[in-house]
DNA sequence: CGCTCTATTGATAAACCTCAAATACAGTGG
DNA sequence: CCACTGTATTTGAGGTTTATCAATAGAGCG
């Protein structure tokens, strides 16, 4: 079957199917479901029964956690040709984790048992995913401590670089981070409010560190900000 | 080659080797370098070379990380029975994590090539492995969340449930934590300071919840600390 | 019995949240 | 093209939580 073969070309490109020939890669596809989402709908709510392996084709999706008092939690962005797993892969859980599309975006799915029949087929495709995830999670400690250990300045300021760095478009005057984000978003994913990131913003806007405007961000000088990230 | 017949026991018994055939065992087991660890010692620091999948057989270790700012975050406490990967098994990361023995400890050791063979040739290890990891994942993820949205007393009375979950002995006056746990650690795994664990503990006392010596806890009440991190 | 490490407690201050009110902006339908 | 409506954002005032600093007390160890 010579069906997707663009398809083919985004799982090739990924670093889960990484070193996968192509006729297996074929097999794969023919296991996965396609699925479209508009801004805002969601790719999976924790505990859906059916699908719970995700690879991002097109577009990007937002991770986050919602507390029983209201307050949300962003856990990091899901960029396009990475994966993401809803953990009820593995386990029932408390706080429920939702993927919702960030702009208008696309994905491939296979669920739990699909997904284990591949990895025992190919073990390299475990071990890739095992890197993936151990990769991730120093990524939330790291950002665990940096929540026990810093400032919110200091938070936002790498908050708003790690974003650039995912999601940053080089324009003429900065760095453009491609994306809706509200001050809200940054502040469900620095741990503060939005009212204290508007603060900041406007405060780093009078330095020229950065431009905003409605739900866009301009990093004009990301070497200050940098600096200040590391020094507090 | 029948050797370690309670290491391998101690194998068997753990999430990872779970469904492993004897005689793979004792091969694994070949493969692995043991060590004795006293308390305060490192199991590894991030960054050592030669080993990085560690099991441990017995005793307890915190794994902690340390910020330029000298603040100290525990990410997690591991006990006898449990894995844990150095990151630097798939790259080098910026802040260090550390392993360190909370108690005399005994652990087992892998190299990244040995485990990566290991799971070639038996694709169920990744896949335990991969469980693991998502499982802790959910863990540090739950801990973000709550460390974003929770008010200190309610992320200690956490804190403390979860550790008497994971290393509790029943007593008659209550569940003992069963290994030393000073002010200073639940600051640090409750992203705090030991001045306000004091004060909360001290009010807890009052309050018969919990009864404390130097780095001894004793949770009285169960129930009261469980109805309070729930409801805040 | 002195030394060191841990814990307690009080006073003070800083960082940040909360709430309120005003303003700016984007998209929509006439 | 414009008025309208619903968000997003800004900014200020005031309060709360929690960190910080200092000083003291207690526990274990050689």
């Amino acid at each position: 079957m010579h069906s997707h073969p663009s398809l083919r070309e985004s799982l090739s490109r990924s670093d889960i199917f990484a070193g996968i020939s192509v006729d297996k890669l074929t097999g794969i596809l023919n296991l996965g479901h396609q699925g479209a989402y508009k801004t805002g709908e969601a790719l999976f709510f924790e505990g859906d029964p059916a699908l719970h392996f995700y690879l991002v084709l097109d577009g990007r999706f937002k991770l986050s956690k919602l507390h029983e008092n209201g307050k949300e939690a962003i856990v990091r962005y899901i960029n396009s040709g990475e994966m993401t797993a809803a953990i009820s892969a593995f386990k029932k859980k408390k706080y429920p984790v939702t993927a919702y599309a960030v702009e208008t975006s696309t994905a491939v799915a296979w669920d739990r048992e699909t997904m284990m029949e591949m990895i025992i087929h190919h073990p390299e495709i475990g071990i890739n995913l095992l890197g993936m995830v151990i990769e991730r999670m120093d990524d939330i400690q790291n950002r665990y401590l940096e929540l026990q250990a810093e400032r919110v300045e200091q938070r936002i300021a790498r908050a708003l670089l790690r974003i650039m760095k995912q999601s940053g478009r080089i324009m003429e005057d900065g760095i453009l981070i491609d994306f809706r984000l509200s001050r809200q978003d940054i502040a469900d994913y620095t741990g503060t409010t939005l009212f204290t990131v508007s603060r900041i913003l406007s405060n780093w806007e009078k330095k020229r560190w950065v431009r905003s405007a409605r739900e866009k961000i301009t990093i004009v000088n990301p070497h200050a900000l940098v600096a200040f990230s590391e020094s507090g």
